[in-house]
DNA sequence: ACGCCTTAGTCAATGGTGTTGACAAAAGTG
DNA sequence: CACTTTTGTCAACACCATTGACTAAGGCGT
């Protein structure tokens, strides 16, 4: 129950109530990952690599965590705890649950390496829980009832999720297929004949300039302002929690959460 | 310039204008890497198994592709093609982009292991060139300038492609990983302290059942909504050249494109 | 039709990866 | 003090991408 920050199936299994001498611990693990993977490529994460920063045999990890699955979900976890360092959520639901978005975002590219390794991953553990909650908590105080406030929570954490996972994998390319892959729009895209593709031609020269985090945010508001919406419907007329700017848009449905 | 459909180094340069027996082509390459992804999870892509699936020497392969990169590049492609093949765009731009986008996610998920490869790369070949022709020409219809157009293609196609890209991303996850992840939602939250997590725990019931599909589409609309929204600003007033339901967003700053 | 040269495939080898099992030292407990 | 549990080490396995040397075989100029 409540499984803690791993307890490997090679090994320790500590009785309750025991504390042995450190050495190795699971949080001087999961921090030796993060500097490896801050400092190096994705492909930093070995257990050779990890064993070498730490000083230490590379096997000696299959005591703390039983594969390479339960280290990730760990690293995965930690992230998800400093974004949450020094945030404290605010009585307006929306701007709590935008700085949250814009958080995520932020830690992602800050640390892509990792961030790639859990983008899909669904964590279990403490600090994913504690954000949860949050959200949880914030789409209650706009005033929806449980099953719409999932509905709306999943499509707002996986649009921030998948949106900001891209990015960051992004970041992870090698750098030469990076440098390709961003070059094809100034080279390829540019040279492009005109008459097979006539809108890419006209559209070239500003191809290569997106502001990626302006685009980002865009779409956000988006969003945020659509559920916004739904939300006053749900508040006595009139009574809205917070600041909610926009009109409507016009209710596709199928947003319920069952079947 | 404009680089075929993948021109090793290490060897075929073959002469302008001479054809040699075909023997192994970057195409019937191309194919059995889809089959061998398709059958086999994403870690089905190794040379080893590639040369196995066409019976021919792993090594071969370098004959026609200077690496795994380029291979996959010219997979991700061929799934572009593919989605392209029977496609053709209505006079209805709204519709277009909606279609397009609805088949870039079935594709991604029809075919993960190959979506997860790709779907952060630019492959600057033939398919996804026409695929941007397509979706430029359908923002040109709508009636925005260039730079517009570029900045909203920007962001409905990262909003499509990262989120297609994630869906695929779990659906590759080895099946004990994505149990674990999925049976999350059902168990540990399910299981979360009512007293520390009061909200996942009134919204337990509804959380292991959201349906993907609806959330994507509610978010895809918004989404066109928006940009019909903006479109009708452009047009002559009164003369909107799509079905243009949604009444705008506050239209927060900072979409053009240059900085 | 000869010889040549380019191409396309094979083979063996290198250095990287996660993971496992057998072993040794050290800490905690009777 | 013995004994058991824990924790790190070591050697080995199977797999991966990639390279260089070698060989069979087509196309081409003469």
């Amino acid at each position: 129950m409540a499984a803690g920050t791993g307890t490997g199936v090679r090994g320790p299994r500590r009785r309750p109530g025991t504390r042995t001498r450190p050495g190795l611990t699971p949080e001087r693990i999961v921090d030796g990952c993060l500097e490896l993977l801050d400092e190096q490529g994705p492909e930093g994460l070995t257990y050779r690599r990890i064993g070498g920063h730490l000083g230490v045999d590379p096997t000696a990890l299959y005591r703390h965590f039983r594969d390479k699955d339960e280290l990730v979900l760990a690293v995965a976890d930690r992230l998800l705890a400093r974004m949450l360092e020094d945030f404290a959520p605010s009585d307006d639901w929306r701007a709590t649950l935008r700085e949250m978005m814009v958080r995520l975002r932020a830690m992602y590219l800050a640390h892509p390496d990792a961030a790639v390794l859990s983008f899909t991953r669904t964590t279990r553990r403490p600090a994913e829980m504690g954000a949860v909650e949050i959200i949880l908590a914030a789409f209650h105080r706009a005033g929806f009832p449980p099953a719409e406030a999932v509905a709306y929570y999943r499509a707002l954490v996986d649009f921030s999720l998948s949106w900001a996972g891209m990015g960051a994998a992004y970041l992870t390319l090698e750098p030469a297929a990076r440098d390709g892959d961003e070059g094809a729009w100034a080279r390829e895209y540019a040279g492009a004949p005109a008459d097979r593709y006539p809108h890419i031609a006209a559209a070239a020269p500003h191809l290569p300039q997106v502001d990626e985090e302006a685009t980002y945010l865009l779409a956000l508001d988006l969003l945020l302002d659509a559920i916004a919406a739904r939300a006053a419907a749900h508040t006595a007329p009139g009574a809205a929690s917070a600041s909610v700017p926009g009109p409507a848009a016009p209710a596709p449905d199928g947003v319920q959460a069952g079947k």
